[in-house]
DNA sequence: CGATGTGAATAATTTCACAGCG
DNA sequence: CGCTGTGAAATTATTCACATCG
């Protein structure tokens, strides 16, 4: 059934990845003289144990050399490569209320390997306005454009009422891994990428916090 | 030393009580005659199993009928005491990138039981704007206005390299929890409560998943 | 020596499966 | 009967602790 099971790494893992690359990243563009790092100095930098950083890392192969530490540069380009991050992706963006705006117009994307190259939305008061040089369009071009341009991942960013439908056709279109950020909960067909920021959850999951400590 | 551990709840368990109540909520408002519902419905809904959506409920006492299920306006009522939500929270918004405003103007967060009474910005283009009837203010009066208002939650939408300095303003000036929404790890003292939403975990999340199955 | 990589121990979370009860 | 609530099993994730090796 499965055919990729040989080492699949913990979807745990793969979070704190990107959070260690981040911090190497900015080694790297500090310069600092140092090429090696070990794995308490990025435990203690990323807020994690130092074992479940080496678990962590033993995962993507023997790379770490004793008494010295990781050398940043080539850890650095393997999580990379793992992330899927040794190329661009294109990315469509799908709504644009202040939040997709705010997507759209966020240079950090591109520096990460995310490229927004289409963006819809269905105002007619939004559509063939440019951001970043990116036309919007109407949602009704979702599917030729997605297909045309073989897009693999998109960002929902419409009101929680008409994610669903988007995903679906979304997914009908070739795309192949969402992030949702409406305030719902999608239903997806298997093998579709899924992953969620929901505010609500965070801001709930704070104020429980408040009230359980007194 | 921990006073306060007397039957604490699972940070999965809160978080998944969230969509829960989501979905109880959308019930409610629907108002479909069913004043019940099984964890199995309720699993179903929020793709939980229904064993676990039990377990979870279970931590908010014996509210479950058997053979019925769960009273839904009773469950909700419950649910939003466990989350803190019987009453409304002040929060304060800092930064008002595009980020910050789509926040400022969401009108999704009153309804969730938190309102942002202050924002605050160093643009001075931006302060003295209103946003949804708050002005956006010097952040020079964080501390001030956080204290006179006594405002315990917190927002940060400003640029990661601002982020930290906001974080430690904040909490020196009274405030309790904090929503991260800079790419960046905050550091904070014992006691006060953060969670973070950094985009770049989900999409890279995202693209590791669609290299890795081929 | 001093760091990694990893078995083994521990902890946390989820799922199974069923007793118990209205 | 049909559901909840929950022991017990299974699974997953983290931490300990140390053998190993450059």
């Amino acid at each position: 059934m499965n055919a990729a099971v040989k080492n699949r790494i913990p979807g745990r893992t793969i979070n704190r990845l990107t959070l260690y690359k981040r911090y190497l990243e900015y080694l790297l563009e500090m310069d600092s003289g140092n090429n090696y790092i070990t794995s308490s100095e990025l435990g203690e930098e990323t807020h994690f144990n130092s074992a479940i950083v080496r678990r962590d890392l033993s995962c993507l192969g023997q790379l770490g050399q004793r008494k010295v530490g990781y050398k940043i540069d080539e850890l650095c380009k393997t999580i990379n490569k793992v992330l899927g991050l040794d190329k661009t992706w294109d990315v469509a963006l799908i709504g644009v209320g202040n939040l997709g705006k705010a997507l759209a117009v966020y240079r950090g994307f591109e520096k990460l390997g995310f490229k927004i190259v289409a963006i819809f939305d269905n105002d007619r008061f939004k559509i063939g306005k440019k951001w970043k040089g990116v036309k919007i369009q109407d949602m009704k071009y979702i599917s030729k454009i997605v297909k045309q341009k073989r897009i693999k991942i998109a960002i929902i960013a419409v009101p929680f009422k008409a994610a669903q439908e988007t995903a679906d056709l979304l997914i009908k279109s070739g795309i192949k891994a969402i992030l949702n950020l409406a305030p719902t909960r999608l239903t997806v067909p298997d093998g579709i990428k899924l992953r969620s920021i929901d505010l609500a959850v965070k801001l709930e999951n704070l104020s429980h916090l408040l009230v359980r400590d007194r």
